[in-house]
DNA sequence: TAGATTGTTAATCGATTAACAATC
DNA sequence: TAGATTGTTAATCGATTAACAATC
């Protein structure tokens, strides 16, 4: 879905849009598209194909993208303030609007315009936020402790920069942003060049005998 | 074979580990992990299982981190700094020796210890190394250029945090670290409760009925 | 030897694609 | 109307799992 958003965006020189073009654009089969899109309703017409401005839309509102999402950053480390420092988020509708922190030198310092809290006051913070997404980039060792702060405090999803694994009850979504782990990958693909060559988001590639990829 | 090689790292306790301990530790089946070992060698002892130390050592030859890399980093913004500075590289055997940029207020500047070049010697420096994989944290705009100087100093790797795809000949691997697309993700799991909970490489999650992932 | 667990084949299951009636 | 392309079903394909002979 987000790769069919993408392709859209990039593709807005005409007004419809057929499963055979985006299957061009994003590598996935036209058929498979169809039945991906019809999950979730028909957005189409026979014979015409879809047109971009109503599947843009249609997608922004299945993606969860037609509205602002309120971020809580946990870290104020040298991730943390990279990622505040990124306009990026803010412009794709990923308002960063709490900064925490254990370190004492750091809570109260401003950064990108919002002041650094205490993370011992992390619940009540996010509890009279709007906040249900939060963005990890703290040490692993504290990793799974300032997740359990989280959860308490309502979080619903969470961006993980922390290279370990935190646990979460059902219910509750983790992405993991593990760098080490992307370039053991990369590591992977150049001693192993029969492997797979990288699904990651380009169906493009490599199908055949099933290589392990895990 | 990442989540293997992980999995062995937090069970060293015991001497042996049988393909349903891994399976209880990473979630996929014992099946499938035997298979997937298999497709490089036999590893494993019938009637005992497979021997920690050995396998460890096997997974790290597989993976290519029974060496150091030499890594190249261009763009020094906010992301750049911060991946030098982030210790957990050298740690798993990724050297970042080479840092890049083109504003002239950074060039001949220093950043961990390590002098930012110029990125229109890129090439010949780059070529006189044994970097083969590179860090690619520059804006969008500037992303497929700077792609195109690496692939012609023969990095055959590229860790890319533009957010935007970049276009590499066959043979060359990139991986894409895309902050705003994982948030969208999150997003999405957020409003489509219903949709497949996150794979990432958390197998256990759900299966069932072929909602849409893409 | 009896018990355990591998490596591997055969059976199952699910996902992808081909194809086409419906329809603009 | 003829041409095009959707939505969807049926057929294919591939990957996962179950099961077991081999073996420690």
């Amino acid at each position: 879905m987000f790769i069919y958003y993408r392709a859209l965006l990039e593709s807005r020189e005409t007004e419809v849009i057929s499963s055979e073009e985006l299957s061009q654009l994003t590598g996935f089969s036209a058929a498979q598209i169809r039945k991906d899109l019809t999950y979730f309703g028909q957005f189409g017409t026979p014979g015409r194909g879809y047109t971009i401005k109503d599947l843009t839309h249609q997608l922004k509102g299945i993606l969860g993208i037609d509205r602002e999402w309120e971020v809580a950053l946990v870290g104020m480390g040298n991730m943390g303030r990279a990622l505040v420092a990124y306009e990026g988020l803010k412009n794709q509708g990923f308002n960063v609007t709490q900064l925490f922190d254990s370190d004492p030198k750091k809570i109260g310092m401003f950064c990108a315009g919002l002041k650094i809290k205490n993370i011992d006051n992390l619940k009540e913070e996010i509890r009279n936020s709007a906040a249900r997404i939060a963005i990890l980039a703290v040490p692993a060792g504290a990793a799974q402790s300032v997740t359990n702060l989280l959860l308490e405090a309502g979080i619903k999803a969470i961006l993980n920069f922390a290279p370990t694994r935190i646990i979460v009850p059902d219910g509750v979504n983790v992405l993991n942003i593990d760098i080490t782990n992307e370039l053991t990958r990369l590591s992977y693909y150049l001693v192993q060049p029969d492997a797979l060559k990288i699904a990651d988001d380009n169906p493009a590639a490599g199908t055949e005998s099933p290589e392990p990829i895990a």
